[in-house]
DNA sequence: TCTGGGGTCCTAGGACCC
DNA sequence: TCTGGGGTCCTAGGACCC
């Protein structure tokens, strides 16, 4: 088994397509006054910037001149799209973990050499084959028996690792680390093991299954004590079915008012209705999900009689929960989200003609859906955010360094030209507009980085 | 200027059914 | 004329992951 862990993937992306930043503090994440930091380069991290850590105290420890920027997933998935390529033609059973992690099944390809050196060179060929496609992304990579080993070992040299752990030598690897680096094994779960004296893995083999699954539940705890012997036999699953649709988001300031709540609610909805149209899917399942000034975090849900793709209905259903939740004290999010999900869809009305016929159904719903969502006319420096992609008729492509006073300051520069000139125009200079995200491949067939 | 957003899985109680 | 039992569905919440 193989699993690969890109290293600091979202800020190696951007130092990749902005190379004033190679070599600086990088942050991504959040960039509103209650966001959130998604990742920081490890230029950033020997500041302390972390994961998770709120972008205000990254901001409080990170020197001037550290990019704080918001994600551009497209470019991300763009990338991972590439590297996940890549791992299919190692072999047929990959599992995509997230944008920037993934097991591979070694085993599942009859033509490769598992021995310990043979894994090594194909641990070794993939990291460079990884750097030359993506630009100078890097990533992490772990061999081992099992999915538990192979990630353990792409965690032990980060970054730009490779460990293989050989058939036999798991129990040496793991007993000595902490309990933490279990999957599974989160903040709650390590204070309650703490608590009984566990700290490493080798603490935790010395517990016995039932007082295991009294600590953690049944499914939970018998997993721990296999955990703690390197006992684990999951599969590869290439493609894991998609459960929910949601969409959440966190307000800038607290929000009571029942109008302008149930906008919201119809502008989430509408963003949901259009996911689920899009994969067609549809669900029954309709939950709002409210989180009050005070952090407290609630769900409501309704099951309806027929599964349903449409914005209206599901904006309708939610609205109902959020009367019924209440909107005391002020909320600081409402979430909307659609499971219990089922492929054909569209109600019983439509659900007859998707079954018998071959033309999908013509899509009124998906036409109509845009209506949904209200064109709030936003203050003009808000259409920028740090870190977009921008064109700018006279001075190139670049990306937004900062906004604010009407004004939008931008380098311009690109993944393949030297770092550029800043420049701060008017929000609103119509020679401005958004971009698509820069291409990094070398499509002339150019010298790669592996050259350099 | 404390604490995101997208998910998954598990547990538990009550309703309901046979 | 004390209290079955097992399975499924629904709802809610919690833990966890990246």
């Amino acid at each position: 088994m193989l699993h690969l862990d890109l290293d600091a993937f979202f800020a190696a992306v951007e130092q990749r397509d902005k190379p004033s930043l190679r070599g600086r503090p990088v942050v991504v994440g959040g960039v509103g006054g209650r966001g959130v930091v998604a990742t920081a380069s490890y230029e950033a991290r020997a500041f302390g910037a972390r994961s998770a850590m709120s972008t205000a105290e990254a901001r409080r420890r990170c020197p001037s001149g550290t990019a704080f920027l918001g994600g551009r997933f497209a470019a991300y998935r763009a990338t991972s799209d590439v590297v996940m390529s890549l791992l299919r033609e190692l072999s047929p059973l990959v599992e995509p973990a997230s944008l920037d992690e993934a097991y591979v099944d070694l085993a599942a390809d009859e033509g490769h050499d598992l021995s310990v050196e043979g894994v090594t060179e194909i641990g070794r060929r993939l990291k460079e084959r990884i750097a030359a496609a993506t630009g100078g992304v890097t990533g992490s990579v772990g061999i081992g028996t099992s999915k538990l080993m192979a990630k353990i070992g792409s965690d032990l040299q980060k970054p730009d690792g490779l460990v293989v752990v050989p058939p036999g030598r798991e129990l040496e690897v793991l007993h000595p680390l902490p309990v933490t680096r279990l999957g599974g094994v989160g903040p709650a779960t390590a204070e309650r093991l703490h608590q009984i004296g566990v700290k490493t893995v080798g603490d935790l083999a010395a517990k016995s299954l039932p007082d295991l699954v009294a600590l953690a539940g049944r499914a939970h705890g018998a997993g721990l004590f296999a955990l703690a012997r390197a006992e684990d036999d999951r599969a590869v699953v290439p493609d894991r079915g998609v459960k929910s649709v949601s969409h959440e988001e966190t307000f800038e300031r607290d929000l009571t008012d029942l109008d302008v709540l149930g906008r919201e609610i119809d502008s989430m909805a509408a963003r949901v209705a259009k996911r689920l149209q899009a994969s067609a899917f549809s669900g029954r399942t309709v939950t709002l999900k409210l989180r009050r000034y005070d952090f407290t975090t609630l769900t409501r849900s309704q099951t309806l009689p027929h599964s349903t793709d449409d914005s209206r209905t599901i904006a309708t259903t939610a609205r109902r929960l959020l009367v019924e939740a209440g909107t005391q004290g002020g909320l600081r999010l409402l979430g909307v989200g659609v499971s219990g999900l089922s492929v054909y869809a569209q109600g019983d009305l439509f659900a007859e003609d998707l079954l018998g016929e071959a033309d999908p159904a013509p899509e009124a719903t998906a036409e109509e859906a845009p209506e949904a969502v209200p064109e709030v006319e936003l203050p003009v420096e808000r259409r920028w955010w740090p870190g977009q992609d921008v064109r700018h008729e006279e001075l190139g492509a670049g990306w937004v360094w900062g906004r604010g006073l009407g004004r939008v300051t931008v380098r311009f520069e690109g993944p393949r030209t030297a770092p550029g000139p800043v420049r701060t125009l008017a929000a609103d200079d119509p020679l401005l507009t958004p971009a698509d995200p820069p291409d990094w491949s070398q499509a002339g067939g150019g010298p790669l980085q592996e050259d350099r």
